[in-house]
DNA sequence: TTGGGTGCAAACTATTTGCATTCGA
DNA sequence: TCGAATGCAAATAGTTTGCACCCAA
């Protein structure tokens, strides 16, 4: 899928129509916050973000909506941080640098960094996923 | 630095010690159940496998003690669950399979899995480590 | 009308912190 | 002896949950 960012109201309604889920008004500001361009957004600053004109949207429907994008694949959720989860608007494959000092997350793509060798599973494991997160920090 | 385990207890004291951290009686407690084996343990197993026997360690003192075994680098912490941490005894370079649906942690050597690709990082930045997960889930 | 979606507040849980007490070099 | 280590309980913070209300099909 190729992507032009940002990805607008009516196209957002249409992904999230797409991938099973009732577009509704507080869903679509919220997926409109994290599609505005490829970007990691903890719970928190979304739940800023979406608010920043007029209170429009409780946190627990914040929460509820980013679990239910990530479960139907809309975002990735990123572990980096034990404090908090980062959601990633960008779902094609990649990694990630995670700065420690000040809770940035910045992209790598596959054909740069690559993983090879991937051991073979024990019967009835399925991979769902794999994350590369390269932990840097200043000086 | 060729291991065997169990780490006996008189070892652990100068292990500590050599690491610059004074070997109270907690704190050998502690670190003699981690290094049994190269093993994954979230704070409240060590808590829990500490205080088997009858209650010696507090909550607390877990905590400080793994967060200064983590900073002193005797032991690594898997940052792979948002809801807890584990630390992890065996600090030899390696990666992980994470189970999501049960929560355990397997260790893949580097030599059978690489990453390659390593990209140059901005300057002022400096690596801390490289974390390689792998998600798997039963079925 | 009726079930899904929302909001609020309370509940939860891992972790941290303040502070008085105890320990150990 | 005296600072470091410990323990307890309270505080914190991210996240989840229970439940009443509301809205769209």
């Amino acid at each position: 899928m190729t992507q032009q960012w940002p990805i607008e109201r009516p196209d957002i309604i249409n992904l999230l129509t797409d991938y099973g889920i009732q577009p509704t008004q507080q869903r679509v500001d919220i997926a409109k916050i994290l599609f505005e361009r490829p970007q990691h957004l903890s719970a928190e600053q979304i739940l800023d973000a979406v608010n920043s004109r007029q209170p429009s949207v409780s946190k627990a429907t914040v929460y509820n909506t980013l679990g239910l994008l990530a479960k139907k694949g809309l975002v990735r959720q990123v572990i980096v941080d034990p404090s908090r989860v980062f959601y990633d608007s960008n779902i094609s494959d990649h990694h990630h640098i995670y700065n420690i000092d000040n809770g940035t997350l910045t992209d790598i793509n596959t054909d740069e960094l690559t993983v090879s060798g991937m051991p073979s599973l024990p019967a009835g494991m399925v991979t769902e996923g794999i994350d590369v997160i390269i932990r840097v920090r200043s000086e």
